[in-house]
RNA sequence: GGGCCAGUAGCUCAGUUGGUUAGAGCACCGUGUUGAUAACGCGGGGGUCGUAAGUUCAAGUCUUACCUGGCCCA
């Protein structure tokens, strides 16, 4: 008997051999050799979205990071050389944020020390979560240049994200302008949405009558929770398709809007009917005085923000201290200046306009704001008509708790509704929706799911210009120099190479670090100050930092040019093709990292940065519902590696549909699991089968028997398939048709039908060598087809089929993902003839199966060799149909019956005969002995 | 509240330009093997295709509304 041999184990062990694997393949440099072994090929770049440097890995890292090492070995296994650099997103907030709790928590505050160290802090817990997060990403199975990884606050990437500024700059898309920004007076910082909390906290409301200009006692009430906004007031906001009505209160006419009279009724004591009623748009342009100042009058302007379900339909407008207002300001060319500096305290110019007399002077200019309230709510005098506390959700910071105030302020911006000449004559926002939709002769990219274009189109075409400057300090800064005289920005490229020179050498110190160390003008060229006959003192040097979206924006840039040239990781020779021809991330960055990718891009090299775009859903659980701390139901990707091992779960990712949201639970995980030990069973089986082959015994195609050129051609058209599939980034379904091909082809029917031959007949049996050959095609087709996924199992198997079916030495063999997908023979692929006659061979073995069933239910038959069919199919199938069957007979005949054989049992083979040789065992295995 | 997307058996997925009784694998149940055995084979049950209308001779497949869930905004 030739029972299968191998040391290929049944049970996995992946918690235990996988991170055996990882180093090993470290410690070898698989990467390396892979990059080597393509060397020349065309390269297909992957390019990663770099995670943030805090906290470790949780399932999201892991669907994506697993999608894009699909990507990549996938590519390798094609042909390509794929390089692929891991990299890492490190300034910013959190961090920032992080390093200034940990200040506090020894008694510190950011401002005890310098910037510099407090740069110097964040650097260093950046670098702490990198180390971290690089062992979790290597135990994924990633491949990559792990000796050469990316950081964005590497002092070369610094200076790439200042390099790429300052090419924006000299093109002429940055302009500074006034903003309204959520602000903490407390913290004296501009706040990011991410850094906003709500709370409940109590305001003053007022209600204000404004003297309506050239209109006896008639008046315009304002309703505002914000007192301290009225030295702010520029205008008046109604609705112009809205009905207002006058009315009579505390003796003065009061115009209010018609729907809010009824509750404005009850609101006050002295309150009397009028009933006069005007089209909002009759208002517009009525003048009116301004609360506080003496002279100075405001005007009606229409206001889209204004709702007639609160307040009184008439808004008191502050375009310094709110985004509607702001907006509604630069419509109107109103005043933007803001009263309030950064503490919260008024500017000294706020009692300018007071009255001589004005019992406010003295009592504004450099106070809080929040402590002026009385004597703002004394100073309007009768104008006031009520103030009442209210508790309302207001928000908040983070930090202090405290509420936060709007605030113009000062910020650069990269114009979208600019005319470029760089973009020949179109703007940004233009020239962007052109390569997201590839129109107007532009080529598009490829978005994976196609709703993707949608979807940052809308974004694009809807986003205001592209706010870059932040005030904080963890950060590449907006390294601006400004003339003081004229406001204009340094656009010169000989300034802007020598402070990249600089950064290059010392990172974003070099710009900070010399303005705190009144060194500022070695951020000059030498004599360029004097060639411009100016002085250092006639510039302003800007301290604000890049968005961080602007980082990791440019990293097609930073990363990928920058180390695309002479042969270096990323060069493509000029082949015209975009930097990367794939992005890979959640849906979420279609207004992250495409999106700021795509407007870097286009602004400095005029085209999309990527081929390909492919989005992914996110992990939900066995409900559909998103992992969340309160629901209690997350998972952490270290615990799964301990109870399923990383095979598993990229298999699990592999088999996911990724254009929806993917769900993980238990049951998925249980049935993954399944599938994983069906392909290892497999495996094993092929391994053990292949005992005593060797290369050299390989049966030409034709003088194979017919079953295994039917396997061969199935082989042909799976490879085929799961190839497209790959290409098309479809792994679910490549996955799908291995699966259905070894359970359906492999399993159910060729190793069942080959046993007997495998087993029985002679090591050297031909028709057993032919078996052989095919088992050997199988094994490696299935090995090199499902290295990028199964990873870990594939490289075991194929060290055991190296060592133990083609007699290398452990050390020598050379790895699974060295490979290329196994090579398809053409003539394995037949015509629909041969696919038709085997349907009718398939359909055939199903009906028998019933019949068998039915004996078997009746107990009349234990195993398939008992029976004997008779069955419809010519004389010369009948052999091939025994052994479809794996009865031990059939005979060819008009109808289908079954019987059970009357033979002898060969003790051997277990098939009955109507008689056995003379050593009590059929012949064919009297022969074999 | 707005934009985009999804909702087919317990699970993962197929369902081509709308066209006969909606498919597969897993899981489940039954059963056979005991020479892939913490395996393997065979058979079977299971879905009013999220809900409700509508268009059509005909709808899982088109339209609308709603429900549920996800991402991004306000």
């Amino acid at each position: 008997m030739n029972l299968p041999v191998t040391g290929f184990p049944m049970r996995a062990g992946l918690a235990v051999n996988e991170p055996k694997w990882v180093e090993k393949w470290l410690a070898d440099d698989l990467y390396g050799q892979m990059r080597a072994a393509r060397a020349g090929a065309d390269k297909y770049i992957v390019h990663l979205g770099p995670p943030y440097a805090n906290g470790h890995f949780h399932m999201g890292h892991v669907l994506t990071y697993v999608l894009k090492d699909l990507v990549v070995r996938s590519k390798f296994a094609a042909g390509f050389d794929s390089p692929y650099a891991p990299g890492w997103d490190c300034h910013g907030l959190p961090i920032e944020w992080k390093i200034e709790q940990e200040l506090r928590a020894g008694g510190q505050t950011k401002n005890d020390i310098s910037r510099t160290e407090l740069r110097a802090k964040c650097r260093a817990y950046a670098q702490s979560w990198i180390d971290v997060q690089k062992g979790e990403w290597q135990r994924f199975g990633a491949l990559g240049d792990w000796d050469n990884v990316y950081r964005t606050m590497a002092p070369a990437n610094e200076a790439g994200i200042v390099g790429a500024l300052g090419e924006l700059v000299q093109k002429g898309f940055v302009y500074k302008a006034l903003r309204s920004t959520l602000w903490s007076w407390a913290e004296e910082t501009a706040l990011a949405e991410a850094e906003v909390e709500y709370a409940d906290k109590t305001s003053t409301a007022i209600y204000v009558a404004l003297p309506i200009v050239g209109r006896e006692n008639e008046h315009l009430v304002i309703w505002t929770t914000t007192p301290w906004t009225l030295p702010a007031n520029r205008a008046v906001a109604i609705d112009e398709t809205k009905n207002y009505v006058n009315c009579k209160i505390n003796g003065k006419i009061c115009w209010v809007a018609f729907d809010l009279y009824d509750v404005l009724a009850h609101m006050f004591d002295d309150f009397a009917a009028m009933g006069e009623v005007v089209q909002g748009k009759v208002m517009l342009g009525w003048e009116y005085e301004h609360p506080l100042y003496a002279g100075v009058t405001g005007k009606v302007y229409h206001g889209d923000h204004v709702t007639v379900d609160g307040g009184t339909g008439l808004v008191h407008t502050a375009p310094a201290h709110g985004a509607d207002d702001y907006w509604l300001g630069v419509r109107e060319k109103l005043d933007l200046r803001c009263p309030v500096d950064g503490a919260g305290c008024y500017e000294d110019w706020v009692e300018d306009d007071l009255a001589e007399d004005s019992p406010l002077r003295g009592k504004l200019a450099g106070k809080l704001i929040w402590k002026c309230e009385a004597d703002l709510l004394d100073a309007l005098g009768p104008k006031l008509l009520k103030a009442e506390k209210m508790t309302h959700s207001y928000p908040v910071s983070w930090r202090s708790k405290e509420k936060l105030i709007f605030r113009t302020t000062e910020q650069w911006f990269v114009a979208l509704d600019k005319k470029m000449e760089c973009l020949e004559g179109k703007t940004l926002r233009e020239a962007s929706l052109d390569r997201i939709y590839g129109r107007d002769g532009v080529r598009g990219v490829n978005w994976v799911p196609g709703y993707g274009a949608n979807r940052i189109g809308s974004m694009i075409e809807k986003r205001p210009d592209w706010c870059i400057s932040r005030q904080r300090a963890w950060g590449v800064p907006v390294a601006l120099m400004l003339h003081k005289e004229t406001g204009e920005i340094v656009a010169d490229k000989a300034v802007w190479d020598h402070v990249v020179a600089l950064m290059m050498r010392e990172g974003i110190d070099a710009w900070d670090g010399r303005l705190e160390s009144g060194r500022a003008a070695e951020l000059f060229p030498d004599g360029w100050l004097a060639a411009n006959g100016a002085s250092v003192d006639d510039y302003e040097f800007i301290t604000d930092i890049l968005d961080v979206w602007f980082d990791s924006g440019t990293t097609w840039k930073h990363v990928l040019e920058a180390d695309s040239t002479d042969g270096k990781r990323f060069d493509r020779h000029g082949d015209g093709k975009r930097v990367a021809d794939l992005y890979q991330e959640g849906s979420d960055q279609h207004r992250g990292w495409f999106h700021s990718s795509l407007l870097t891009s286009v602004a400095l090299r005029g085209d999309a940065p990527y081929e390909s775009v492919v989005t992914s859903g996110f992990v939900v659980d066995g409900q559909g519902r998103k992992f969340s701390k309160s629901l209690g139901n997350g998972v952490e990707p270290r615990t799964l590696l301990d109870t399923y091992g990383m095979d598993i779960i990229r298999l699990w990712v592999a088999s996911s549909d990724y254009s929806e949201d993917i769900r993980y639970s238990d049951e998925v995980m249980k049935g993954t699991s399944e599938a994983y030990r069906k392909y290892r069973n497999v495996f094993r089986w092929l391994l053990g089968n292949l005992n005593g082959y060797a290369a050299d015994k390989a049966v030409a195609y034709d003088a194979m028997p017919e079953l295994e050129q039917y396997v061969l051609h199935k082989l042909a058209e799976v490879c085929g398939e799961v190839q497209a599939d790959y290409e098309a980034f479809a792994f679910h379904k490549g996955t799908r048709k291995l699966y259905m091909f070894v359970e359906t082809v492999l399993s159910n029917l060729y190793f069942e039908a080959r046993k007997d031959v495998l087993y029985c007949n002679r090591m050297d049996d031909a028709e057993r060598l032919a078996v052989q050959t095919v088992l050997d095609h199988v094994l490696r087709a299935l090995l090199t087809h499902l290295a990028p996924i199964l990873c870990f199992t594939t490289e075991e198997a194929w060290h055991r089929y190296a060592t133990e079916i083609l007699g290398e030495d452990e050390a020598a063999v050379q790895s699974v993902h060295l490979q290329t997908f196994a090579p398809v023979a053409s003539e394995w692929r037949r015509d629909d003839t041969f696919a038709v006659r085997w349907d009718a061979l398939l359909a055939l073995r199903g009906e028998v199966n019933v019949a068998l069933e039915a004996m078997r239910t009746e107990g009349n038959l234990g195993s398939n060799a008992e029976a004997v069919v008779r069955a419809p199919v010519g004389a010369s199938d009948t052999a091939l149909a025994r052994v479809l069957l794996g009865v031990s007979k059939v005979e060819a005949g008009e109808n289908l019956s079954v019987a059970k054989h009357e033979g002898e049992k060969c003790p051997r083979c277990w098939l009955y005969y109507d008689s056995l040789g003379a050593q009590g065992v059929c012949l064919r295995c009297e022969e074999a002995i």
